[in-house]
DNA sequence: TGGTCTTAGTTAAACGTTTTTCTAATGAAG
DNA sequence: CTTCATTAGAAAAACGTTTAACTAAGACCA
């Protein structure tokens, strides 16, 4: 903060003995400019200090080179997994972040997306929010730039998305079970409205249908996705009259809540209890024998989600409409010391 | 994505009959406008769904109304509430938040810099990398706009900063360790080199010294920040001939190793051992007594870093120079279960 | 009535780029 | 020696705002 007023591409023309058309050609690499030129110009432009004004460059180029970045809830590990990964490779591509944190609130998100908008993001990429959707898809839909969905889908709306296959999740979590010979399975699945949460159930379901395995339903809790409502949850079935034998909590929160209930209860994993989550909690090295997870690719799904849209940016605005991609990526198994075989 | 170009104040002028400027004074409520005017120019606007162009806005006017946000390291958990906050506040005084990673490379950290200024942010908020800065002080001094630095002060620097007052923090855990009669105080400290560590030291070895005790040189464990270090530090001190009552971790990784050392060991909090840690981790809860921490005031730190840096925004560039604030915030202790008073 | 003050509004300049259009010079071809 | 392309570079227009400078119309007053 020392500096009076930065320099103007006029004062490192001035300085070069050139037209600021030539200033430009150089700094940016179009058009024709002679050796001889371009040494003088990148000299002066060194000497000053000049940095492009990107408001005037956008102003007159059309692209902001600046990526929105709309987060339900930034205090989610695996959201925040995302949002590194998208930071790393938008800055590698040189396009800039704004990061908008909605926190799960709808207002919030309409307004940052309107301030998105204003901004002229080149492309906006959104994790929504849980709720809130139903009237508003029209904020996203008419957004004139290119946007791309991540994590979450909303229903009816017609963009871009990349998720997890939710349901192949479920189903790797029921066939690692039924190998151990587990029977008595319990599920803590957060909210039931929650698509995630449906599709997991759904596939933890099918998975243990096709082993000719009946999911117990009354061993299904159904609340909402906090802490706190996991270790209740986790609390009423293990005081169940029969014990279930092993237990699917289908996000971080709650088997957070879930291994404190166990711990408070004076249970051992993998003894009396087997165990398996869904993402790798920064504390899984906490729980003593490892704990078994069903991983989101979160490296592939920021990657994915980066590249398409970019793709979608460079194709312009006039981007064939209505031809939605929606891309879904494989979860995988993890397999440490919380699961074991059932005793017999 | 699907309106064709976003219509310009210009089609808002005339589509309620009136000039741009009225337009823009109506918008932005400078100036007089009457009553009636200002319906027409605001159906209009409405209609249209106009949003004006943040880049010609800036152009001309010479404020961005963006702020930029230099992390670190997102995957701290103690910096990433720091950037919640900030975010949540930024947006709340109608700024938006470029977010820069900087995960601890100061090459990274000079490209993001150098970004910030092209993009013309208003102010920088910067929690520096550890290293990197010796020859570069300059990068930040000669920035054209308010930058403030967080958490990490950067020395021989004169610019506003905000951090906790870690000396304050290393003898609220020596008092407390002290007055459940701990003498065998080990400390996982971290980089020796790292300012803050050493602060958090400092003040460690004075509490305990102002109450008579002095703090065993040869339990000071220092290697740098990592989980594994504070692992492989944890299991040399549990080790030790005589094993240390209590043990201080100095950051949230650290204390993750340790903890996990401990239940490797098989030892018990509080019974075999006390540990004290600094920062609220989220898995705080999984500690089955629960963890006694220090903690840094982190709402307290965003506060006065994003209202002063926008005071100095406000200010104007022809802000009094060489008188930059040092603001350092007290840290607070909560006693859990961690810790106990010694066995006699 | 004629002059001066306000006031609501318009016109036009300016912000710092990129890019289109134009110019002058060079060289090749006839 | 013309003529015609080709080229490196310059001049100028344009991007969408804000704002300074201006104008016309009342209102007020002597």
């Amino acid at each position: 903060m020392s500096a009076g007023p930065l320099p103007t591409i006029h004062e490192v023309a001035r300085l070069a003995g050139v037209s600021v058309a030539t200033v430009s050609k150089t700094l940016n690499r179009s058009g024709k400019v002679s050796e001889l030129l371009q040494a003088r110009v990148n000299a002066a432009a060194r000497k000053l200090g000049y940095a492009p004004h990107a408001s005037a460059r956008s102003l007159r180029s059309g692209a902001t080179r600046i990526l929105g970045l709309l987060v339900a809830d930034l205090a989610n590990p695996y959201f925040l997994k995302l949002v590194e990964s998208i930071e790393w490779l938008s800055s590698a591509a040189g396009y800039s972040v704004i990061l908008c944190n909605s926190a799960e609130d709808p207002g919030r998100e309409e307004r940052h997306l309107a301030m998105l908008l204003s901004q002229r993001a080149d492309g906006v990429i959104v994790i929504p929010t849980r709720r809130g959707w139903s009237g508003r898809q029209a904020a996203l839909a008419d957004l004139p730039m290119p946007g791309i969905l991540v994590d979450r889908r909303i229903e009816g709306l017609d963009l871009d998305s990349v998720t997890t296959d939710n349901v192949a999740l479920g189903r790797l979590a029921a066939e690692h079970l039924d190998d151990l010979g587990h029977r008595r399975i319990a599920v803590i699945m957060g909210s039931p409205e929650h698509q995630i949460a449906r599709h997991r159930l759904d596939g933890l379901r099918s998975g243990l249908a096709s082993r000719g395995i009946t999911l117990d339903e009354r061993l299904i809790e159904k609340d909402n996705f906090s802490e706190a409502a996991g270790h209740a949850a986790a609390m009423r079935l293990l005081r169940h009259a029969q014990r279930p034998t092993a237990i699917f909590a289908t996000n971080n929160h709650l088997s957070l809540g879930l291994l404190r209930a166990i711990a408070e209860s004076g249970l051992t994993i993998p003894d009396d209890l087997s165990v398996i989550a869904v993402d790798e909690p920064p504390w899984a090295g906490l729980v003593r024998p490892g704990m078994t997870i069903v991983t989101q690719p979160s490296e592939a799904i920021a990657q994915t989600t980066v590249s398409t849209l970019l793709s979608r940016v460079s194709e312009g605005r006039s981007g064939v409409e209505g031809e939605a991609r929606s891309i879904q990526l494989q979860p995988a198994l993890v397999v440490r010391g919380s699961t074991a075989a059932v005793r017999t």
